[in-house]
DNA sequence: TAGGCCATCTGGTCCT
DNA sequence: AGGACCAGATGGCCTA
């Protein structure tokens, strides 16, 4: 996975693309595998039956096919939610401060990361210094942080972000 | 080539 | 009943 920039989004696009054909390959050929089970369609009695609300009475063979529409309906589903969950992983990874935008991070790093490093931000509140020299150091975000403070302190950051917890 | 990571499928459970 | 969420299984890609 990479970050939430412009051009590693299209990378991630790209990526992602080539393993949807993929698995749109693998799907279809177990797809084709279901239908090659089922029975062929015998047209009028099929129709009728259609019109009938409840699964229960359908025969075996529309009632399978019914069950794998919900199937394929929720595969669709939880590709979806699982999509969404990558994103919110890639816009995490890119609030990172002192990572690079290039950097491959695991979702498991970026958790890691992500947890360490609000460590880190709950220390510096705690930090008498810190305190004193910022009025309302609750309303600032990360990049802020940086400023006035010493090499030190933004290098010891880095090396504690950098570190997989 | 083994191992890590990821996307997807799937069945189960919970919730609305 | 249907959707959301979850965890296990599976298979592909990538890298050391």
């Amino acid at each position: 996975m990479s970050t939430g920039s412009g051009a590693s989004d299209a990378e991630d696009e790209e990526k992602h693309h080539r393993r949807s054909r993929l698995k749109k390959k693998i799907i279809r050929c177990r797809a084709n595998r279901v239908s090659d089970e089922e029975p062929e369609d015998d047209g009028e009695e099929r129709r009728m039956k259609q019109d009938n609300s409840s699964s229960s009475r359908l025969s075996e063979p529309l009632q399978k096919e019914a069950r794998q529409t919900q199937r394929n309906a929720a595969n669709a589903r939880e590709r979806a939610r699982m999509r969404v969950l990558s994103k919110a992983f890639s816009r995490l990874k890119t609030s990172l401060p002192w990572v690079p935008a290039d950097t491959k991070l695991s979702k498991l790093d970026t958790l890691r990361l992500a947890s360490s490093y609000i460590s880190h931000l709950r220390q510096l509140l705690q930090d008498e210094r810190f305190e004193s020299s910022f009025a309302h150091p609750v309303s600032l975000t990360w990049p802020f942080l940086t400023s006035g403070r010493s090499e030190e302190e933004i290098s010891s950051s880095i090396r504690l972000c950098g570190a997989t917890a």
